[in-house]
RNA sequence: GUCUCGGUAGCUCAGCUGGAUAGAGCAACUGCCUUCUAAGCAGUAGGUCAUUGGUUCGAAUCCAAUCCGGGACACCA
């Protein structure tokens, strides 16, 4: 049990018998005392005024003497201020801790619950490289199922690649028409980059050949179009000419964008790509048999990828596959009088009442949409795995999206409904504005990774680290842990929910609230370790005396390990154990640093006597294991030496 | 227009289930390497927590309104 529910029991117990009032534990706030006061935990009384019909003071030292006087292995002292009851604890209650927990290879994993949760993340077009925006959902991802792991659960990582469609086309249509026959192998370009740079030329051309289209829109041509489109059109381009729309840029913008979208749909190019799309669907053995090839050059080249990451999946799902699932459900649906026909045969469903708007589920010909290829989804991975819950990370555009999902599932009486979870993350942003890879305007990943190691490596040099013994593999390696493990950290300190910027101009920092600081803790520390050697008789030791503020705030800090672990479950958020491990790592260099006059307050080789390095080794050994843990949770290594 | 997410130091972010004088990191400025690794430590300076009103012993945190910004509301995926 943790200190905070201990204290929380005790409280609880002693407004029982003080006030004969029955308090929830949960009505007990219990705070780490500001450092300014004397305690490590304090209990705010203000609320018992209530019932104790006291003033706040009296009510807390009542309250502080029944706990000392009924709890003393947990509490040694207590002082109020105010409304706050200000706790000591025990310095035996830290010893204690502290002698369970350093050995304690699994302290704060909690044991299986029997649940089962698939997180479903990366999910890949296969038409493009992956950028920082995709890095920034694929650690979310990883590091996601590793909290739920240590939470209890039993967790199947899934990747959903979206292996097919019209965006897939465009990259095979411009490689057949531009490529003369280019591989990867004939190249020596990696087989994704090489897909997408044919993606970015198609996009081009389809610039080019839109821009006479565009022209002639303006001009009232409409030669391109049918009547109904024509019709349409002809309404943008009187619109254009409103005063008071030509006033407004944003209304301009998007009529702009409208008419552009109607010109690139008639290119000469987009039309071959749909067509291209058609022969895929209808099995057509070349279009197949290149699909196949440019899909194949991909995957070799996200493996490379995703290994360098540290990313793996257990389950692999591709969209060619299940692409035309979802449609026995609409059946389903429509016997259920759940789903609606309207009078041109397609398939819709009324959300109105829930306050949201007509879904189209099925087009008059049949055919399905995103939506209901993602119904069939969450059906075929329900009865794959009969998971409790599915996770899927995915950025916050697709919000409505997935309200929408969840909806109609509960609608259909699907199994997976209740358990379906929109894990929603903000975008990736660039100082200007959004990334589009249609512009090009894209942080490469593999560029991005290449970039972090190098700098680790140039930073390592400079800062003329002892590491001549190290092998070049070896080197290698400790840059690579640094690099990534600094890139890792800057996408998952911040709250996931929030979108976030990063500034190319600025290489992501080594120094701070970064992962290279708490990877030095743990290599300062584990050079302490080696440096003592072992210590007979250590694991069965209890430190008896009084502690030094430091030592107690590790020891404290490193006992709500277990808490914080919860947290980022309950809050689905990495950057709650991200903001702890630096807390940590920061408090052990103050440890590790403190001097009074020259002398080094918390040594421990040079230490005052063999009591207190033995509580220090135990202290440094927990710290040293609780941040690989909480590093490990993030998908970050930890270096021995760097 | 409707829905939704956000607005905290020059910058990037914590804090938000109400609690004491609002915290980090970066950038700026001062100090500290005869050594348990300076990728560090100690310190200075920097704030109308978007605005206004409300709830209460107490509001950055809860509620309402307003302003500013992002996103969504496709027979695209």
């Amino acid at each position: 049990m943790s200190v905070v529910q201990s204290i929380r029991t005790a409280a609880v117990a002693a407004i029982k018998s003080l006030y004969d009032q029955q308090v929830g534990e949960t009505e007990i706030s219990v705070n780490i005392t500001k450092p300014e006061f004397e305690g490590e935990y304090t209990i705010v009384t203000f609320p018992f005024t209530k019932f104790s019909r006291q003033k706040p003071e009296e009510t807390g030292q009542r309250i502080g003497e029944y706990l000392v006087a009924n709890n003393p292995e947990l509490f040694t002292a207590f002082n109020v201020v105010k409304g706050f009851l200000n706790l000591t604890i025990n310095a035996q209650y830290w010893s204690n801790f502290l002698k369970t927990a350093f050995t304690n290879r699994n302290f704060g994993i909690q044991p299986a619950n029997g649940k089962k949760i698939m997180v479903e993340y990366s999910s890949p077009n296969t038409n493009k490289p992956l950028h920082l925006g995709h890095l920034r959902n694929n650690f979310l991802g990883y590091s996601i199922a590793e909290i739920l792991k240590a939470n209890g659960y039993e967790v199947i990582k899934a990747n959903l690649v979206n292996d097919r469609g019209i965006h897939i086309c465009k990259s095979m249509l411009a490689w057949q028409e531009f490529a003369h026959g280019d591989t990867p192998a004939s190249t020596g370009i990696k087989g994704d980059h090489l897909v997408g740079d044919y993606y970015v030329k198609f996009e081009s051309v389809v610039k080019e050949q839109a821009e006479p289209i565009i022209d002639r829109i303006l001009e009232r041509d409409f030669r391109d179009f049918n009547a109904t489109e024509a019709e349409k059109l002809e309404k943008l381009v009187t619109a254009l000419h409103k005063p008071e729309v030509k006033e407004n840029e944003d209304k301009v913008a998007k009529i702009m964008g409208d008419i552009k979208e109607a010109a690139r749909n008639k290119t000469e190019i987009m039309l071959q790509a749909k067509i291209m799309l058609q022969q895929w669907e209808a099995g057509n053995p070349e279009v197949r048999e290149l699909w196949n090839m440019m899909n194949g050059w991909v995957y070799e080249g996200f493996d490379i990828t995703y290994k360098k990451l540290g990313i793996d999946f257990d389950k692999m799902y591709y969209e060619s596959q299940t692409y035309l699932l979802g449609k026995d459900l609409v059946e389903d649906g429509l016997r259920k009088g759940v789903l609606f026909k309207k009078e041109d045969n397609s398939v819709w469903i009324d959300l109105t009442a829930d306050g949201l708007d007509e879904k189209l589920l099925l087009r008059g010909d049949g055919t399905s949409v995103y939506m209901t290829q993602d119904l069939g989804t969450a059906r075929l991975k329900y009865d794959d795995y009969h998971m409790d819950q599915s996770i899927y990370v995915v950025a916050d555009e697709q919000n409505y999206h997935f309200k929408v999902l969840q909806l109609i599932l509960e609608k259909l009486g699907e199994p997976a409904a209740p358990g379906i979870f929109h894990l929603s993350y903000g975008m990736v942003e660039l100082p200007h504005g959004r990334m589009k890879s249609r512009e090009g305007t894209v942080v490469d990943a593999d560029d991005m990774i290449e970039e972090m190691v190098k700098t680790a490596a140039a930073k390592t040099q400079e800062a003329g680290k002892k590491l001549a013994d190290f092998s070049e593999n070896e080197l290698a390696e400790l840059y690579e842990t640094i690099g990534l493990g600094a890139m890792k950290f800057f996408l998952l300190r911040v709250d996931p929910k929030k979108k976030m910027i990063f500034n190319p101009e600025e290489s992501i920092d080594l120094h701070g609230f970064t992962g290279p600081f708490i990877q030095y803790a743990h290599a300062r520390i584990k050079s302490i370790l080696r440096e003592v050697g072992p210590v007979e008789g250590l694991e069965n030791y209890s430190y008896q005396g009084a502690l030094l503020p430091l030592e107690k705030e590790l020891i404290s800090l490193n006992e709500q390990f277990p808490g914080i672990l919860a947290d980022a479950h309950k809050e689905m958020s990495p950057a709650v154990i991200a903001n702890y491990a630096f807390l940590l790592a920061q408090t052990f260099n103050s440890f590790y640093a403190e001097k009074v006059d020259g002398v080094p307050t918390y040594s421990i080789l040079r230490a005052t006597d063999e009591d207190k390095k033995k509580l220090r080794l135990q202290i440094i050994q927990l710290t040293a294991n609780t941040i690989a843990k909480s590093m490990q949770l993030l998908g970050i290594r930890v270096p021995e030496r760097m």
